[in-house]
RNA sequence: GCGCCCAUCGUCUAGUGGUCUAGGACGCCGCCCUUUCACGGCGGAAACACGGGUUCGAGUCCCGUUGGGCGUACCA
């Protein structure tokens, strides 16, 4: 931190997401847009958006909707007007050639073929494949004429050029091991390097959290800032998510797009508690809402090392907020994901009138019992089934001829009740197993096979109520007249 | 190859020199609760990568080895 002490107030602090959009939002993505969130409500702050599609030939406007997509669904929103790297490609150009004026800079006329020769050569060498510095300190008289160049820094030769990261600690890069990188290209575009730094000091940013792939990359761009003069900002690289295998997460380890854990049925709640678990802890937290996890923040629990992506934990963690969600946060995560389920269709559309009542009474058993929304879904279906209901392998063992004759008289008996109440069923539940000397669950067990056509499902009296009493009796008596 | 980074149960992690015969969570196993399935409760198996130092004392500090990751582009 720069002591320049005239006021104080503090600056407020700017952090930033940064995604290329050349596809969906990656998983490790979406956690490096929580933590720069996380960090930005925590102390204040803002975090800004900003689309790095400067290689326009992978960069596509679909894969942008899709990441701001789901960085909704996350409910991650930033602060500001979002910018688009390839429309800045004036302000580059014009800070190179500045560079170049001050002399921090030079022109680099070396062909591709030179380039790869250099290359090659040091390879063989055993030496560090770069740049040898051949056009740093020639007369600008030797140019050859109407030849395209482009436009590398003067980086330090010796010494060291030290990133204090604020997660890594003092990271120190020998400067013999960094070459005089190109931050303009001979065509005149902007290189990432120099587009990052340009941009995130015009931005304003003060914190740039990202994934430790940059690490290296901190170093070069502290070469920049320096030649600049520019303040750089507080580092923060954060380790990356890896497969179940240890590896880079990639598409052979299935879902690695944040949008697939939608369709997946996982509940944003779930996804910000899980990824912020995920490389960062306070003490031995587990489950913690979003506010909580604002108030912890900070990079003094941020690990170091890579974490697996356990898909085991987050459905338990997924299975926590399917029961523990008010009712209206619930309802709001289930609209947004349904039309992005895969079994939706096994839902009526629109769920309105008796289907939707059934549901909604229906509602507080299934979620206890289910660990995404898919699993909700599927476990709804017994609800809206036309009658006769097909009746699963293991629930129709439990129809035997005894256990039809119960339901006979269970018909019978609920027929005959003052009204459709659960406390009311289950008394004459009860009291008709007692009387006949019948375990209740002899009784409970064909009864749920008859309605729900299932062996499992929510508490027996909530599917009579659910179902109503003209359904339950007909489902009944499909089962008692085979 | 060279540079940088990392290393506690299968996985996510707590742990900042002594209270660690290493704690929690997920998963796994057993028991209890229970009309089913879940939930919940109780209990169990399970880790400081290895080797040297430093220190009265090391999971915690240093060095090395091994293993893993990242970078090394006129990609981002």
């Amino acid at each position: 931190m720069s002591q320049s002490g005239h006021s104080n107030a503090p600056s407020p602090v700017v952090t930033r997401f940064a995604p290329s959009p050349t596809g969906f939002l990656h998983i490790g993505g979406a956690r490096t847009a929580l933590f720069n969130w996380l960090y930005a409500k925590s102390v204040g702050g803002v975090m800004r958006l900003r689309i790095e599609d400067t290689d326009r030939s992978r960069s596509t406007s679909e894969a942008i909707d899709a990441i701001l997509d789901s960085l909704s669904w996350l409910g991650l929103d930033h602060d500001g007007d979002t910018v688009f790297q390839s429309q800045r490609a004036e302000r580059h150009a014009e800070v190179a050639h500045q560079l170049l004026a001050d002399g921090k800079a030079y022109k680099c006329f070396a062909t591709p073929d030179e380039l790869t020769q250099m290359r090659e050569d040091a390879r063989a060498a055993g030496k560090p494949p770069r740049y040898d510095g051949r056009w740093r300190d020639r007369p600008a008289s030797d140019a050859p004429d109407g030849v395209p160049f482009a436009v590398r820094i003067k980086a330090p030769q010796d010494g060291l050029t030290v990133v204090d990261d604020q997660v890594q600690g003092a990271v120190k890069t020998p400067n013999k091991d960094l070459d005089d990188f190109i931050i303009l290209r001979s065509d005149g575009t902007p290189t990432y390097m120099l587009a990052v730094v340009v941009d995130d000091h015009d931005m304003g940013v003060t914190h740039a959290i990202r994934g430790d792939d940059h690490l290296t990359n901190a170093a070069r761009q502290s070469v920049i800032y320096d030649a600049l003069g520019w303040d750089r900002p507080v580092f923060a690289h954060i380790p990356l998510i890896h497969g179940p295998d240890g590896a880079k997460l990639s598409k052979r380890h299935g879902a690695v797009g944040a949008e697939a854990y939608r369709a997946d049925g996982f509940l944003p709640q779930t996804m910000r508690n899980y990824l912020a678990r995920l490389g960062w802890a306070h003490g031995d937290d587990e489950i913690f809402s979003t506010e909580q996890a604002i108030e912890w923040f900070g990079f003094d629990g941020m690990g170091k090392s890579a974490a697996r992506f356990d898909v085991k934990k987050l459905t338990a963690l997924n299975a926590h907020y399917m029961r523990d969600l008010d009712a209206t946060a619930f309802q709001s995560a289930f609209e947004t994901s349904l039309p992005h389920l895969p079994n939706k269709d096994k839902l009526p559309r629109p769920l309105e009138g008796e289907a939707k009542q059934r549901f909604q009474v229906a509602l507080p058993g299934l979620r206890e019992r289910a660990r995404t929304l898919v699993e909700l879904v599927d476990s709804a279906v017994f609800l809206f089934a036309e009658r006769p209901l097909t009746i699963e392998e293991k629930a129709a063992a439990l129809l035997s001829e005894e256990a039809r004759g119960y339901l006979s008289k269970l018909h019978g008996i609920y027929s005959a009740l003052d009204g459709w109440q659960a406390e009311a069923l289950e008394d004459a539940t009860k009291a008709y197993a007692e009387e006949a000397d019948i375990k209740l669950g002899a009784i409970a067990q064909p009864l749920r096979a008859a309605l729900t056509g299932s062996k499992t499902s929510p508490g027996i009296y909530d599917v009579l109520i659910a179902l109503g009493s003209e359904e339950s009796l007909a489902r009944i008596g499909d089962q008692t007249s085979p």
